[in-house]
RNA sequence: GCGCCUUUAGCUCAAUCGGUAGAGCAUCGGACUUUUAAUCCGUUGGUUCUGGGUUCGAGUCCCAGAGGGCGCACCA
Protein backbone atom coordinates (compact mmCIF):
# COMPACT_ATOMS: atom_id res chain seq x y z
CA UNK A 1 0.00 0.00 0.00
CA UNK A 2 1.43 3.57 -1.13
CA UNK A 3 1.65 5.19 2.57
CA UNK A 4 1.58 8.73 0.50
CA UNK A 5 -2.20 8.88 0.49
CA UNK A 6 -2.62 8.26 4.25
CA UNK A 7 -5.30 9.89 5.77
CA UNK A 8 -7.27 10.81 1.95
CA UNK A 9 -10.48 9.78 0.91
CA UNK A 10 -8.90 7.68 -1.75
CA UNK A 11 -6.82 5.75 1.31
CA UNK A 12 -10.31 5.29 3.02
CA UNK A 13 -12.07 3.49 0.17
CA UNK A 14 -8.62 1.36 -0.46
CA UNK A 15 -8.55 0.55 3.51
CA UNK A 16 -12.10 -0.25 2.99
CA UNK A 17 -11.24 -3.01 0.52
CA UNK A 18 -8.68 -4.35 2.18
CA UNK A 19 -11.03 -4.96 5.22
CA UNK A 20 -13.16 -6.90 2.53
CA UNK A 21 -10.20 -8.87 1.28
CA UNK A 22 -9.64 -9.92 5.00
CA UNK A 23 -12.86 -10.87 5.73
CA UNK A 24 -13.62 -12.91 2.74
CA UNK A 25 -10.25 -14.73 3.57
CA UNK A 26 -11.66 -15.19 7.41
CA UNK A 27 -14.76 -17.11 5.47
CA UNK A 28 -12.39 -19.18 4.14
CA UNK A 29 -12.54 -17.93 0.33
CA UNK A 30 -9.32 -16.02 -0.91
CA UNK A 31 -9.64 -14.55 -4.30
CA UNK A 32 -6.10 -14.60 -5.17
CA UNK A 33 -5.80 -18.31 -4.61
CA UNK A 34 -8.01 -19.00 -7.88
CA UNK A 35 -6.53 -20.37 -10.61
CA UNK A 36 -9.43 -21.23 -13.04
CA UNK A 37 -13.08 -20.91 -13.05
CA UNK A 38 -14.94 -23.36 -15.66
CA UNK A 39 -16.61 -20.80 -17.55
CA UNK A 40 -18.95 -22.27 -20.26
CA UNK A 41 -21.27 -19.41 -21.50
CA UNK A 42 -20.99 -15.86 -21.97
CA UNK A 43 -23.52 -13.33 -21.57
CA UNK A 44 -24.27 -12.54 -25.15
CA UNK A 45 -24.93 -16.84 -25.62
CA UNK A 46 -27.11 -16.61 -22.85
CA UNK A 47 -29.28 -13.17 -24.57
CA UNK A 48 -28.96 -14.97 -27.76
CA UNK A 49 -30.04 -18.59 -26.29
CA UNK A 50 -32.63 -17.01 -24.00
CA UNK A 51 -34.19 -14.34 -26.39
CA UNK A 52 -37.43 -15.38 -26.63
CA UNK A 53 -38.08 -16.59 -22.51
CA UNK A 54 -40.85 -14.80 -21.33
CA UNK A 55 -41.05 -12.36 -18.61
CA UNK A 56 -41.51 -14.12 -14.50
CA UNK A 57 -40.87 -17.43 -16.82
CA UNK A 58 -40.25 -20.93 -15.15
CA UNK A 59 -36.73 -21.36 -14.49
CA UNK A 60 -35.22 -23.85 -17.41
CA UNK A 61 -33.38 -26.90 -15.71
CA UNK A 62 -30.22 -25.94 -17.70
CA UNK A 63 -27.36 -24.70 -16.03
CA UNK A 64 -24.67 -22.02 -17.37
CA UNK A 65 -21.29 -20.70 -15.45
CA UNK A 66 -20.01 -17.42 -16.25
CA UNK A 67 -17.19 -15.16 -14.79
CA UNK A 68 -16.41 -11.24 -15.73
CA UNK A 69 -16.40 -8.01 -13.46
CA UNK A 70 -19.11 -6.97 -10.80
CA UNK A 71 -20.04 -3.36 -12.40
CA UNK A 72 -23.05 -2.97 -10.35
CA UNK A 73 -24.59 -4.04 -7.08
CA UNK A 74 -27.99 -3.87 -5.69
CA UNK A 75 -29.06 -4.75 -2.48
CA UNK A 76 -32.35 -6.01 -1.93
CA UNK A 77 -33.23 -6.44 2.11
CA UNK A 78 -30.41 -8.72 4.12
CA UNK A 79 -30.84 -11.59 1.33
CA UNK A 80 -31.06 -10.65 -1.91
CA UNK A 81 -28.80 -9.10 -4.36
CA UNK A 82 -29.12 -8.23 -7.49
CA UNK A 83 -25.60 -7.39 -9.70
CA UNK A 84 -24.45 -6.69 -13.02
CA UNK A 85 -21.87 -9.05 -14.29
CA UNK A 86 -19.38 -7.89 -17.21
CA UNK A 87 -17.74 -10.36 -19.23
CA UNK A 88 -16.17 -9.75 -22.61
CA UNK A 89 -19.58 -10.42 -24.43
CA UNK A 90 -21.66 -8.10 -22.81
CA UNK A 91 -23.67 -7.85 -19.22
CA UNK A 92 -25.81 -10.27 -17.94
CA UNK A 93 -27.42 -9.67 -14.10
CA UNK A 94 -26.79 -11.84 -11.75
CA UNK A 95 -29.64 -12.55 -8.64
CA UNK A 96 -28.08 -14.10 -5.47
CA UNK A 97 -30.54 -15.29 -2.56
CA UNK A 98 -29.21 -16.34 0.61
CA UNK A 99 -32.02 -19.44 0.80
CA UNK A 100 -30.68 -20.40 -2.54
CA UNK A 101 -26.87 -19.76 -2.45
CA UNK A 102 -27.17 -21.04 1.49
CA UNK A 103 -26.05 -18.14 4.22
CA UNK A 104 -22.26 -18.66 4.37
CA UNK A 105 -21.60 -17.94 0.41
CA UNK A 106 -23.96 -15.21 1.30
CA UNK A 107 -22.12 -13.83 3.84
CA UNK A 108 -19.05 -13.51 1.25
CA UNK A 109 -20.80 -12.01 -1.27
CA UNK A 110 -21.79 -9.34 1.40
CA UNK A 111 -18.38 -8.71 1.24
CA UNK A 112 -17.57 -8.56 -2.09
CA UNK A 113 -17.23 -5.03 -3.95
CA UNK A 114 -18.00 -3.44 -7.49
CA UNK A 115 -15.08 -4.11 -9.87
CA UNK A 116 -14.50 -7.44 -8.53
CA UNK A 117 -13.95 -10.41 -10.56
CA UNK A 118 -16.67 -13.03 -10.32
CA UNK A 119 -17.54 -16.84 -11.30
CA UNK A 120 -21.09 -17.30 -10.94
CA UNK A 121 -22.86 -20.26 -12.02
CA UNK A 122 -26.81 -21.63 -12.20
CA UNK A 123 -29.64 -21.20 -14.17
CA UNK A 124 -31.46 -18.79 -16.50
CA UNK A 125 -34.21 -16.62 -16.16
CA UNK A 126 -36.24 -13.26 -16.77
CA UNK A 127 -37.46 -11.07 -13.95
CA UNK A 128 -40.90 -9.03 -14.36
CA UNK A 129 -39.29 -6.38 -15.53
CA UNK A 130 -37.98 -7.84 -18.60
CA UNK A 131 -34.37 -8.63 -17.37
CA UNK A 132 -32.67 -11.56 -18.45
CA UNK A 133 -31.27 -12.81 -15.50
CA UNK A 134 -28.45 -15.27 -13.68
CA UNK A 135 -30.02 -17.58 -10.34
CA UNK A 136 -27.24 -18.06 -8.76
CA UNK A 137 -26.65 -21.62 -7.31
CA UNK A 138 -23.20 -20.87 -6.66
CA UNK A 139 -20.08 -18.38 -7.32
CA UNK A 140 -16.46 -17.47 -6.35
CA UNK A 141 -14.39 -14.51 -5.89
CA UNK A 142 -11.72 -15.06 -8.45
CA UNK A 143 -10.08 -11.91 -8.05
CA UNK A 144 -10.73 -8.64 -5.92
CA UNK A 145 -10.04 -4.65 -6.71
CA UNK A 146 -8.52 -3.14 -4.07
CA UNK A 147 -9.09 0.68 -5.90
CA UNK A 148 -12.63 2.24 -6.32
CA UNK A 149 -13.81 2.05 -9.55
CA UNK A 150 -15.29 5.69 -11.32
CA UNK A 151 -18.73 6.66 -11.62
CA UNK A 152 -20.86 3.90 -12.58
CA UNK A 153 -22.72 6.15 -15.21
CA UNK A 154 -20.33 8.87 -16.42
CA UNK A 155 -17.61 6.55 -16.51
CA UNK A 156 -14.33 7.73 -17.48
CA UNK A 157 -13.75 11.10 -18.79
CA UNK A 158 -10.49 12.20 -18.10
CA UNK A 159 -8.80 11.53 -21.47
CA UNK A 160 -5.49 12.07 -19.62
CA UNK A 161 -6.26 9.27 -17.49
CA UNK A 162 -8.13 7.52 -19.97
CA UNK A 163 -4.63 7.13 -22.16
CA UNK A 164 -2.37 6.63 -18.92
CA UNK A 165 -4.55 4.12 -17.67
CA UNK A 166 -6.19 2.49 -20.80
CA UNK A 167 -7.30 -0.34 -18.62
CA UNK A 168 -9.87 1.53 -16.58
CA UNK A 169 -10.99 3.49 -19.95
CA UNK A 170 -12.03 -0.19 -20.81
CA UNK A 171 -13.43 -1.37 -17.62
CA UNK A 172 -16.02 1.52 -17.21
CA UNK A 173 -16.76 2.97 -21.15
CA UNK A 174 -18.12 0.37 -23.38
CA UNK A 175 -17.33 2.59 -26.61
CA UNK A 176 -13.61 2.59 -26.09
CA UNK A 177 -14.06 -1.59 -25.48
CA UNK A 178 -15.91 -1.29 -29.31
CA UNK A 179 -13.06 1.03 -31.04
CA UNK A 180 -10.47 -2.01 -30.48
CA UNK A 181 -12.82 -4.58 -31.36
CA UNK A 182 -13.09 -2.90 -34.66
CA UNK A 183 -9.88 -2.64 -35.41
CA UNK A 184 -8.96 -6.19 -34.18
CA UNK A 185 -11.82 -6.72 -36.71
CA UNK A 186 -10.23 -4.30 -39.74
CA UNK A 187 -6.81 -6.07 -39.14
CA UNK A 188 -7.77 -9.54 -39.56
CA UNK A 189 -9.90 -8.74 -42.39
CA UNK A 190 -7.03 -6.95 -44.00
CA UNK A 191 -4.38 -9.98 -43.48
CA UNK A 192 -7.47 -12.53 -44.56
CA UNK A 193 -8.30 -10.13 -47.75
CA UNK A 194 -4.76 -10.11 -48.73
CA UNK A 195 -3.81 -13.97 -47.83
CA UNK A 196 -7.26 -14.80 -49.80
CA UNK A 197 -4.78 -13.27 -53.17
CA UNK A 198 -1.72 -15.14 -52.29
CA UNK A 199 0.02 -12.47 -50.62
CA UNK A 200 2.54 -13.88 -47.93
CA UNK A 201 2.66 -11.51 -44.68
CA UNK A 202 6.54 -11.40 -43.59
CA UNK A 203 8.40 -9.97 -40.54
CA UNK A 204 11.40 -8.03 -41.47
CA UNK A 205 13.57 -5.85 -38.72
CA UNK A 206 12.35 -3.19 -37.17
CA UNK A 207 15.99 -2.40 -36.09
CA UNK A 208 17.92 -1.53 -39.20
CA UNK A 209 21.96 0.05 -40.34
CA UNK A 210 19.96 2.47 -42.31
CA UNK A 211 16.02 3.31 -42.05
CA UNK A 212 14.58 4.21 -45.60
CA UNK A 213 11.86 3.75 -47.43
CA UNK A 214 10.61 7.43 -45.92
CA UNK A 215 11.36 10.73 -45.70
CA UNK A 216 11.41 10.47 -41.31
CA UNK A 217 14.13 11.31 -38.23
CA UNK A 218 14.41 7.70 -37.28
CA UNK A 219 14.90 6.40 -33.81
CA UNK A 220 18.36 5.69 -32.40
CA UNK A 221 19.33 2.67 -30.50
CA UNK A 222 21.86 0.73 -29.02
CA UNK A 223 22.99 -2.76 -29.23
CA UNK A 224 25.44 -3.37 -26.38
CA UNK A 225 26.93 -6.65 -27.12
CA UNK A 226 27.97 -5.82 -30.76
CA UNK A 227 28.26 -2.00 -29.41
CA UNK A 228 26.32 -0.93 -32.49
CA UNK A 229 23.95 1.94 -33.92
CA UNK A 230 20.91 0.87 -34.67
CA UNK A 231 17.71 2.78 -35.95
CA UNK A 232 14.37 1.71 -35.96
CA UNK A 233 12.60 1.32 -39.23
CA UNK A 234 11.00 4.38 -40.50
CA UNK A 235 8.88 2.08 -43.45
CA UNK A 236 9.43 -1.76 -44.13
CA UNK A 237 9.74 -0.70 -47.51
CA UNK A 238 13.06 -1.45 -48.70
CA UNK A 239 13.10 -4.72 -46.70
CA UNK A 240 10.05 -5.87 -48.72
CA UNK A 241 11.11 -4.73 -52.30
CA UNK A 242 14.27 -7.35 -51.35
CA UNK A 243 11.95 -10.34 -50.48
CA UNK A 244 10.21 -9.27 -53.86
CA UNK A 245 13.70 -9.85 -55.67
CA UNK A 246 14.19 -12.90 -53.78
CA UNK A 247 11.52 -14.52 -55.51
CA UNK A 248 8.30 -14.33 -53.01
CA UNK A 249 6.62 -11.78 -55.32
CA UNK A 250 3.26 -11.24 -53.29
CA UNK A 251 4.26 -9.59 -49.68
CA UNK A 252 2.83 -7.64 -46.94
CA UNK A 253 3.91 -6.53 -43.87
CA UNK A 254 1.05 -4.92 -40.94
CA UNK A 255 4.02 -3.37 -39.09
CA UNK A 256 5.10 -0.96 -36.40
CA UNK A 257 6.74 1.72 -38.00
CA UNK A 258 8.41 4.45 -35.83
CA UNK A 259 9.24 8.25 -36.51
CA UNK A 260 10.99 11.01 -34.48
CA UNK A 261 8.34 13.62 -35.07
CA UNK A 262 5.51 15.77 -33.34
CA UNK A 263 2.66 14.19 -32.12
CA UNK A 264 -0.64 15.51 -32.74
CA UNK A 265 -3.97 14.40 -33.97
CA UNK A 266 -3.03 12.63 -36.67
CA UNK A 267 0.11 11.38 -35.36
CA UNK A 268 1.48 8.74 -32.96
CA UNK A 269 5.61 8.38 -32.76
CA UNK A 270 5.08 4.22 -33.27
CA UNK A 271 2.26 3.74 -35.38
CA UNK A 272 0.71 0.32 -37.59
CA UNK A 273 0.90 0.29 -41.90
CA UNK A 274 0.39 -2.08 -44.07
CA UNK A 275 2.62 -2.52 -46.73
CA UNK A 276 1.93 -4.48 -49.81
CA UNK A 277 3.89 -5.50 -52.96
CA UNK A 278 2.85 -7.31 -55.97
CA UNK A 279 5.52 -8.55 -58.65
CA UNK A 280 4.07 -7.92 -62.46
CA UNK A 281 1.55 -5.83 -61.39
CA UNK A 282 0.75 -2.08 -62.84
CA UNK A 283 -0.84 0.71 -60.57
CA UNK A 284 -4.06 0.05 -62.23
CA UNK A 285 -3.99 -3.37 -60.35
CA UNK A 286 -2.80 -1.92 -57.36
CA UNK A 287 -5.81 0.99 -57.42
CA UNK A 288 -8.52 -2.13 -58.42
CA UNK A 289 -6.95 -4.13 -55.41
CA UNK A 290 -7.17 -1.26 -53.07
CA UNK A 291 -10.43 0.03 -54.21
CA UNK A 292 -11.82 -3.79 -53.63
CA UNK A 293 -9.78 -3.53 -50.22
CA UNK A 294 -11.53 -0.72 -48.86
CA UNK A 295 -15.31 -1.66 -50.17
CA UNK A 296 -14.78 -5.11 -48.13
CA UNK A 297 -13.48 -3.53 -45.12
CA UNK A 298 -16.05 -0.85 -44.86
CA UNK A 299 -18.63 -3.41 -45.55
CA UNK A 300 -17.68 -5.93 -43.13
CA UNK A 301 -17.16 -3.04 -40.25
CA UNK A 302 -20.03 -0.99 -41.34
CA UNK A 303 -22.78 -3.40 -43.32
CA UNK A 304 -23.26 -0.32 -45.38
CA UNK A 305 -21.37 1.61 -48.50
CA UNK A 306 -22.05 5.30 -46.41
CA UNK A 307 -20.39 5.87 -43.31
CA UNK A 308 -20.30 9.20 -40.35
CA UNK A 309 -17.10 11.14 -40.16
CA UNK A 310 -17.83 13.82 -37.66
CA UNK A 311 -20.23 16.21 -39.51
CA UNK A 312 -19.35 14.14 -42.78
CA UNK A 313 -21.16 11.50 -45.11
CA UNK A 314 -18.58 9.10 -46.74
CA UNK A 315 -19.32 6.57 -49.53
CA UNK A 316 -17.63 4.03 -50.51
CA UNK A 317 -19.71 3.26 -53.33
CA UNK A 318 -17.67 1.82 -56.11
CA UNK A 319 -15.62 3.36 -58.20
CA UNK A 320 -14.26 5.58 -56.45
CA UNK A 321 -13.16 8.95 -57.98
CA UNK A 322 -9.90 8.99 -59.82
CA UNK A 323 -8.61 12.43 -60.85
CA UNK A 324 -5.17 12.98 -62.18
CA UNK A 325 -2.18 15.07 -60.04
CA UNK A 326 -2.08 18.20 -62.45
CA UNK A 327 -5.73 17.91 -63.26
CA UNK A 328 -6.57 18.45 -59.68
CA UNK A 329 -4.22 21.59 -59.57
CA UNK A 330 -5.70 23.12 -62.32
CA UNK A 331 -9.46 22.05 -61.51
CA UNK A 332 -9.30 23.28 -57.75
CA UNK A 333 -6.25 25.89 -58.14
CA UNK A 334 -6.17 27.03 -61.63
CA UNK A 335 -2.35 25.95 -61.58
CA UNK A 336 -1.14 24.75 -64.53
CA UNK A 337 1.65 22.31 -64.78
CA UNK A 338 4.50 24.25 -66.82
CA UNK A 339 4.35 26.62 -63.02
CA UNK A 340 4.17 24.00 -60.58
CA UNK A 341 7.29 22.06 -62.06
CA UNK A 342 9.34 25.11 -62.13
CA UNK A 343 10.69 25.46 -58.92
CA UNK A 344 10.78 29.23 -59.03
CA UNK A 345 7.07 28.81 -60.16
CA UNK A 346 5.73 26.59 -57.43
CA UNK A 347 7.47 29.06 -54.38
CA UNK A 348 5.54 32.35 -56.62
CA UNK A 349 2.07 30.10 -56.25
CA UNK A 350 2.89 29.85 -52.32
CA UNK A 351 3.53 33.45 -52.47
CA UNK A 352 0.60 34.34 -54.20
CA UNK A 353 -1.62 32.28 -51.24
CA UNK A 354 0.38 34.04 -48.78
CA UNK A 355 2.34 31.35 -47.42
CA UNK A 356 5.81 31.43 -46.63
CA UNK A 357 8.39 29.76 -48.98
CA UNK A 358 9.64 26.17 -48.68
CA UNK A 359 12.83 24.68 -48.45
CA UNK A 360 12.26 22.59 -51.65
CA UNK A 361 10.39 22.24 -54.45
CA UNK A 362 8.70 18.95 -53.04
CA UNK A 363 7.98 20.48 -49.82
CA UNK A 364 6.03 23.18 -51.66
CA UNK A 365 4.16 21.39 -54.06
CA UNK A 366 2.88 19.32 -51.28
CA UNK A 367 1.71 22.28 -49.10
CA UNK A 368 -0.15 23.72 -52.21
CA UNK A 369 -1.52 20.21 -52.15
CA UNK A 370 -2.15 20.02 -48.89
CA UNK A 371 -3.72 23.57 -49.61
CA UNK A 372 -5.56 23.49 -52.97
CA UNK A 373 -6.62 19.88 -53.72
CA UNK A 374 -6.84 17.93 -50.04
CA UNK A 375 -9.94 19.94 -49.06
CA UNK A 376 -11.58 18.73 -51.78
CA UNK A 377 -11.29 15.23 -51.06
CA UNK A 378 -13.92 14.25 -48.72
CA UNK A 379 -15.17 10.89 -50.69
CA UNK A 380 -13.02 8.49 -51.35
CA UNK A 381 -10.55 9.73 -54.17
CA UNK A 382 -7.52 8.37 -56.11
CA UNK A 383 -4.96 11.45 -57.28
CA UNK A 384 -3.00 9.77 -60.03
CA UNK A 385 0.13 10.68 -62.38
CA UNK A 386 2.37 12.10 -59.67
CA UNK A 387 5.70 14.31 -60.51
CA UNK A 388 8.63 12.80 -59.86
CA UNK A 389 10.24 15.68 -57.85
CA UNK A 390 8.15 13.94 -54.67
CA UNK A 391 8.00 10.25 -55.71
CA UNK A 392 11.96 9.31 -54.85
CA UNK A 393 11.15 5.37 -54.96
CA UNK A 394 8.76 5.42 -57.95
CA UNK A 395 9.42 4.89 -61.27
CA UNK A 396 8.62 7.47 -64.12
CA UNK A 397 5.63 6.53 -66.13
CA UNK A 398 6.50 5.57 -69.88
CA UNK A 399 5.94 9.03 -72.40
CA UNK A 400 6.44 11.49 -69.54
CA UNK A 401 10.22 11.86 -67.22
CA UNK A 402 8.17 13.98 -65.40
CA UNK A 403 5.41 11.30 -63.83
CA UNK A 404 5.77 8.83 -61.50
CA UNK A 405 3.16 5.79 -62.12
CA UNK A 406 1.72 6.55 -58.53
CA UNK A 407 -1.15 7.66 -56.84
CA UNK A 408 -2.92 8.34 -53.37
CA UNK A 409 -5.93 7.51 -51.87
CA UNK A 410 -7.38 10.31 -49.79
CA UNK A 411 -10.93 10.27 -48.40
CA UNK A 412 -12.00 12.84 -45.35
CA UNK A 413 -9.51 15.31 -46.18
CA UNK A 414 -6.67 12.79 -45.48
CA UNK A 415 -4.80 10.27 -46.96
CA UNK A 416 -5.54 6.91 -46.96
CA UNK A 417 -2.79 5.41 -48.97
CA UNK A 418 -0.22 5.76 -51.30
CA UNK A 419 0.94 3.36 -53.91
CA UNK A 420 3.48 3.41 -57.32
CA UNK A 421 5.11 0.87 -59.65
CA UNK A 422 8.55 0.52 -57.54
CA UNK A 423 11.49 2.07 -59.31
CA UNK A 424 13.60 -1.29 -60.26
CA UNK A 425 16.65 0.32 -62.41
CA UNK A 426 19.64 0.03 -59.75
CA UNK A 427 21.15 2.88 -61.84
CA UNK A 428 18.52 4.90 -61.39
CA UNK A 429 17.60 4.14 -57.87
CA UNK A 430 21.37 4.89 -57.55
CA UNK A 431 21.07 8.14 -58.61
CA UNK A 432 18.36 9.14 -57.09
CA UNK A 433 19.92 8.30 -53.76
CA UNK A 434 23.27 10.35 -54.28
CA UNK A 435 20.98 13.39 -54.77
CA UNK A 436 19.54 12.62 -51.85
CA UNK A 437 22.62 12.98 -49.68
CA UNK A 438 23.19 16.25 -51.44
CA UNK A 439 19.84 17.01 -49.65
CA UNK A 440 21.20 15.47 -46.68
CA UNK A 441 24.15 17.50 -46.53
CA UNK A 442 22.49 20.61 -46.82
CA UNK A 443 21.26 19.78 -43.86
CA UNK A 444 17.66 18.21 -43.84
CA UNK A 445 17.62 15.47 -41.67
CA UNK A 446 14.45 13.79 -42.89
CA UNK A 447 16.24 12.71 -45.77
CA UNK A 448 17.59 8.83 -44.99
CA UNK A 449 21.13 7.99 -45.96
CA UNK A 450 21.24 5.94 -48.93
CA UNK A 451 20.81 2.21 -48.63
CA UNK A 452 23.63 0.96 -51.06
CA UNK A 453 22.85 -2.94 -50.35
CA UNK A 454 19.02 -2.06 -51.64
CA UNK A 455 20.69 -0.53 -55.09
CA UNK A 456 22.84 -3.88 -54.99
CA UNK A 457 19.41 -6.14 -54.55
CA UNK A 458 17.92 -3.89 -57.25
CA UNK A 459 21.25 -5.03 -59.58
CA UNK A 460 20.08 -8.62 -59.04
CA UNK A 461 17.17 -7.84 -60.91
CA UNK A 462 13.20 -6.61 -59.34
CA UNK A 463 10.45 -7.49 -61.32
CA UNK A 464 8.53 -5.00 -62.66
CA UNK A 465 6.28 -4.42 -59.17
CA UNK A 466 3.69 -2.24 -57.39
CA UNK A 467 3.85 -1.37 -54.11
CA UNK A 468 0.94 0.15 -51.51
CA UNK A 469 1.20 1.58 -47.80
CA UNK A 470 -1.50 1.77 -46.23
CA UNK A 471 -1.46 4.32 -42.44
CA UNK A 472 -3.84 1.58 -40.40
CA UNK A 473 -4.18 3.68 -37.55
CA UNK A 474 -5.63 6.46 -39.76
CA UNK A 475 -8.25 3.83 -41.62
CA UNK A 476 -9.53 2.81 -38.42
CA UNK A 477 -9.64 6.67 -37.17
CA UNK A 478 -12.43 6.45 -40.41
CA UNK A 479 -14.14 3.61 -39.65
CA UNK A 480 -14.72 4.51 -35.85
CA UNK A 481 -15.40 7.93 -36.41
CA UNK A 482 -12.62 9.26 -34.60
CA UNK A 483 -10.91 12.16 -35.17
CA UNK A 484 -7.67 11.63 -33.14
CA UNK A 485 -5.24 9.08 -33.92
CA UNK A 486 -4.77 8.22 -29.97
CA UNK A 487 -8.88 7.60 -29.69
CA UNK A 488 -7.35 4.07 -31.76
CA UNK A 489 -4.33 3.50 -30.53
CA UNK A 490 -4.34 1.47 -27.08
CA UNK A 491 -1.36 2.90 -25.36
CA UNK A 492 -0.83 6.25 -27.07
CA UNK A 493 2.43 8.07 -26.06
CA UNK A 494 2.16 9.98 -23.06
CA UNK A 495 5.23 12.62 -21.11
CA UNK A 496 5.88 10.64 -17.66
CA UNK A 497 4.30 12.11 -14.46
CA UNK A 498 6.60 14.03 -12.61
CA UNK A 499 8.31 12.36 -10.21
CA UNK A 500 6.93 13.44 -6.81
C1' G B 1 8.46 25.38 -31.23
C1' C B 2 4.04 29.14 -30.87
C1' G B 3 -1.14 30.29 -29.42
C1' C B 4 -5.79 29.22 -26.96
C1' C B 5 -8.25 26.25 -23.36
C1' U B 6 -7.88 23.09 -19.17
C1' U B 7 -6.36 20.74 -14.03
C1' U B 8 -11.40 21.37 -7.47
C1' A B 9 -13.35 14.66 -3.10
C1' G B 10 -12.05 7.84 -5.70
C1' C B 11 -15.33 9.39 -10.29
C1' U B 12 -18.55 13.23 -12.84
C1' C B 13 -19.06 18.23 -12.04
C1' A B 14 -20.55 23.17 -9.24
C1' A B 15 -18.63 27.42 -6.49
C1' U B 16 -21.90 34.90 -8.59
C1' C B 17 -17.70 40.90 -8.13
C1' G B 18 -11.78 38.15 -4.43
C1' G B 19 -15.31 36.73 1.32
C1' U B 20 -16.55 29.81 5.66
C1' A B 21 -15.10 24.68 -0.93
C1' G B 22 -20.52 22.05 -2.42
C1' A B 23 -23.69 18.31 -5.09
C1' G B 24 -24.56 13.51 -7.45
C1' C B 25 -22.37 8.72 -7.73
C1' A B 26 -19.04 5.64 -4.93
C1' U B 27 -17.78 4.48 0.57
C1' C B 28 -19.71 3.44 5.52
C1' G B 29 -24.38 2.65 8.84
C1' G B 30 -29.81 1.75 8.68
C1' A B 31 -34.79 0.20 5.95
C1' C B 32 -36.39 -2.79 1.81
C1' U B 33 -36.92 -10.77 -0.77
C1' U B 34 -37.87 -9.15 -8.82
C1' U B 35 -33.98 -4.59 -8.50
C1' U B 36 -31.64 -2.42 -12.81
C1' A B 37 -28.57 5.25 -13.12
C1' A B 38 -32.92 0.86 -7.64
C1' U B 39 -35.36 3.85 -3.84
C1' C B 40 -35.52 6.15 1.15
C1' C B 41 -32.84 7.99 5.85
C1' G B 42 -28.13 9.03 7.82
C1' U B 43 -22.47 9.20 7.23
C1' U B 44 -17.27 9.70 5.94
C1' G B 45 -14.25 12.01 2.47
C1' G B 46 -10.28 18.25 0.12
C1' U B 47 -2.10 19.67 -0.71
C1' U B 48 -8.62 23.35 -5.21
C1' C B 49 -1.81 20.42 -10.24
C1' U B 50 3.12 22.64 -8.06
C1' G B 51 6.00 26.99 -6.42
C1' G B 52 6.04 32.11 -5.77
C1' G B 53 3.38 37.01 -5.59
C1' U B 54 -0.70 40.80 -4.76
C1' U B 55 -4.41 41.25 -0.79
C1' C B 56 -7.17 42.00 5.67
C1' G B 57 -8.68 37.68 2.81
C1' A B 58 -7.05 33.73 -3.32
C1' G B 59 -10.14 27.69 -6.09
C1' U B 60 -10.97 32.72 -8.21
C1' C B 61 -6.21 37.96 -9.76
C1' C B 62 -0.61 38.16 -11.35
C1' C B 63 4.25 35.50 -12.42
C1' A B 64 6.90 30.91 -13.20
C1' G B 65 6.66 25.70 -13.85
C1' A B 66 4.23 20.63 -14.75
C1' G B 67 0.48 17.43 -17.07
C1' G B 68 -3.43 17.19 -20.63
C1' G B 69 -6.69 18.79 -24.88
C1' C B 70 -7.29 21.62 -29.36
C1' G B 71 -5.28 24.72 -33.23
C1' C B 72 -0.94 26.48 -35.96
C1' A B 73 3.95 25.19 -37.47
C1' C B 74 6.50 20.59 -38.62
C1' C B 75 5.31 15.86 -40.91
C1' A B 76 5.47 12.67 -48.88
Amino acid sequence: MEPSDEGSAEHALKAQRRTNLATLRDLGSDPFAQTRYPVDAHASDIATQYASLEPDAETPTAHHALAGRLLALRKQGKKVFFADLWDRSGKLQLYVRADVVGDDAFAQFDQVDLGDIIGASGTIFRTKSGELTLRVNSFAVLSKALVPLPDKHHGLQDVEKRYRQRYVDLIMNEHVRTIFLTRSKIVSEMRRFCDDRGFIECETPTMLHVAGGAAARPFRTHHNALDLNLDLRIATELNLKRLVVGGLERVYEIGRIFRNEGIDTTHNPEFTMLELYAAYWSVDEMMAFNEELYAHLVARVHGTETIAFGDREISFARPFRRVAYFEAMKEWGGLDRATLLDPAGAQRVLRDMGLPPSQTHGQALDKIFERVIEPNLVNPTFVYDYPVLISPLAKRKAGDPDIVDRYELFAANFELSNAFTELNDPDDQRARFEAQMVERKKGDDEVPPPDWDFVTALEYGLPPTAGIGIGVDRLVMLLTNNQSIREVILFPLQRPVAAS
